[in-house]
DNA sequence: CTGAAAGCGCTAACAA
DNA sequence: TTGTTAGCGCTTTCAG
């Protein structure tokens, strides 16, 4: 096929084992040796086999990344983060979408990535996944978002600060009948998720306010849900003077339906999102934005730390999120109204 | 480690040749020999080995996707068509972004991918790129969107056909100053870029309106560029009618910038945009929509038959484009200006 | 500091 | 239909 290590070996006129140690850049090599063996596998233009290389080590030389949101906007942002990251370490990154329910054969991640990755990244997976589970008894690395489970290391945000933040801030500029656009059952929940309804819960007992089954809704994560969830709400009786959806993509939804129905997104009912993704600012969505880069970034670090393959230092893992108020949350003619 | 052919073989009373065979389905083995051989695996819990096979076979049962646009939603798009089609063929992704100008150290792709996959899908690569031609030299099954190249299949949409209908709709409307906003330089273009802005030219030819090269600016296909490009549009002494984006994203961005500035798309000036994603509807934004999970499925299927990994039907390579005309380029007040 | 030799786990002829 | 026997290209003891 191409050059391997024997050829080098032969060229440079020492043995495989020195190529291999040479090439690695170990220090238990006369210099000189290195730079023959170096300047050989230029010229012969070498390219190592990884499967190689990891059948030889039992390293793979890459991670899984686990999600059931590919197409999601926060997974894209993490993935850029991951990537940078994974790549300074020469680590290949592996994709491996879970719970797709359109997959009539779905083969478990352990069974596709066990022998393929040395450590897995997941991301945003509910904690009740058998997925989840049996990747967690393979005992081997694991860093983890938006979920936690035994062993395995995490990276946070403080969603029940960033919910309760969002919440308040409806409820400071007046709103007492707010809706909530959530994203699956309240009973099966991603950890994270799970978070996030409890900081709304915490600002409602705190303003007093009770808390109104009716008025909260599913929305998926897409946008679509969204739209059907605002729909929905829109056709109550009482419409909701608030709305609060779990992620950008699902009030981008519900601004979606409130439009189509003649209703103004900030004037004549309130909506904030969460995620702050930049094309929020187009639609002047207030949102919490959460650092979905950097969470990438550190979740990715984290789980090279726990492979050994890094010594850069560790960063905090609990990030912040942040309040970005914009018009849909008010303009001077809303206030009027209240 | 693990559990191997080897203890397969020894448990099944059969030799490790038989255990390969019937793990991968040969119909050279017998049904009992084959059911056998099952049965233990699944009572044995084996997991192969894909370092090994690949090893052996010189296969790497995988693919690596190249872009530079890790974090567009185009690609993102793209990626869930991709993932889609390889997951059914038991093909892995692995994703490797080229270009990245932060990049201190650069490995070009074909050091870190040559070895470790089958072949490449190549999406929105500069035609030009070094890191490209060195993929096409490998002599590797290759398929690209958005990049035309020498001995490498590619899926297409009719780009210049869907820039001539974005300008037509804006011609149709009575613009006759139409800035455009595109990605990166005229001169060193990705070739479906190249063919957008033809089509340009073709719908202004066609109306008889000259071409005004002050109307045109990059905005490097990102949102922030976008509204830089507007900005310094509406600076001019006298600021389009219209805009034509080469991409809804730099389409948010500029809408940022006109609302920023009090200017009213759709009202004030007309914009589409170049894509079709899902949240242009949320900003009433009318743009050229591109079929990318498509386009990612298609591209996906047309590198496994190069590869000889699929036996489902070749489908079409071009691919449609769709006008979506919605309130940016046409509200009733804006009619009566004209 | 370097070399020889034995695998890593699997597949692919070639025989049987 | 099945088994035997070599590897695939690299790393890694263990000597030297």
């Amino acid at each position: 096929m191409g050059v391997t290590v024997k050829d080098l070996a032969r060229v440079a006129g020492v043995s495989t084992a020195t190529v291999s140690r040479a090439l690695r850049g170990f220090d238990s090599v006369d210099p000189e040796t290195r730079q023959l063996v170096l300047d050989v596998a230029k010229r012969l233009d070498y390219v190592g086999s990884p499967a190689a290389a990891a059948l030889s080590t039992g390293k793979a030389g890459s991670i899984g990344i686990i999600t059931p949101f590919v197409d999601r906007l926060a997974f894209l942002r993490m993935l850029g983060g991951i990537e940078r990251e994974m790549r300074a370490a020469n680590m290949d990154l592996l994709l491996y979408r879970t719970g797709d329910p359109s997959d009539p054969h779905p083969v478990p991640p352990r069974k596709r990535l066990a022998r393929r990755v040395d450590g897995f990244l997941i991301l945003s997976v509910a904690a009740e996944s058998p997925d989840l589970e049996e990747i967690l008894k393979l005992g081997m690395p694991v860093t983890m978002f938006g979920t936690t489970g035994p062993g395995a290391s995490s990276v946070y945000i403080d969603d029940r600060a960033g919910a309760a933040a969002a919440m308040d801030h409806l409820l400071e500029r007046g709103h007492r009948r707010i809706a909530v656009i959530y994203g699956r059952e309240i009973d099966n929940p991603i950890v994270l998720e799970h978070q996030r309804y409890l900081g709304c819960l915490d600002a409602m007992r705190r303003a007093g306010v009770p808390v109104e089954d009716r008025l909260q809704v599913p929305g998926h994560y897409t946008m679509a849900g969204g739209e059907r969830a605002m729909a929905q709400l829109l056709e109550r009786d009482e419409p909701p003077s608030a709305v609060f959806a779990f992620s950008d993509e699902m009030a981008y939804g519900a601004i979606q339906a409130m439009k189509n129905r003649g209703v103004r997104p900030g004037h004549d009912i309130a909506i904030i999102g969460y995620d702050g993704h930049e094309i929020s600012a187009a639609l002047d969505l207030s949102t919490i934005s959460v650092p979905f880069e950097l969470i990438g970034a550190t979740a990715a670090r984290e789980l090279l730390h726990e492979l050994g393959q890094t010594s850069a230092p560790r960063t905090a893992k609990v990030l912040p999120t942040e309040l970005i108020a914009r018009a849909s949350t008010g303009t001077a003619s809303f206030h009027a109204e209240l």
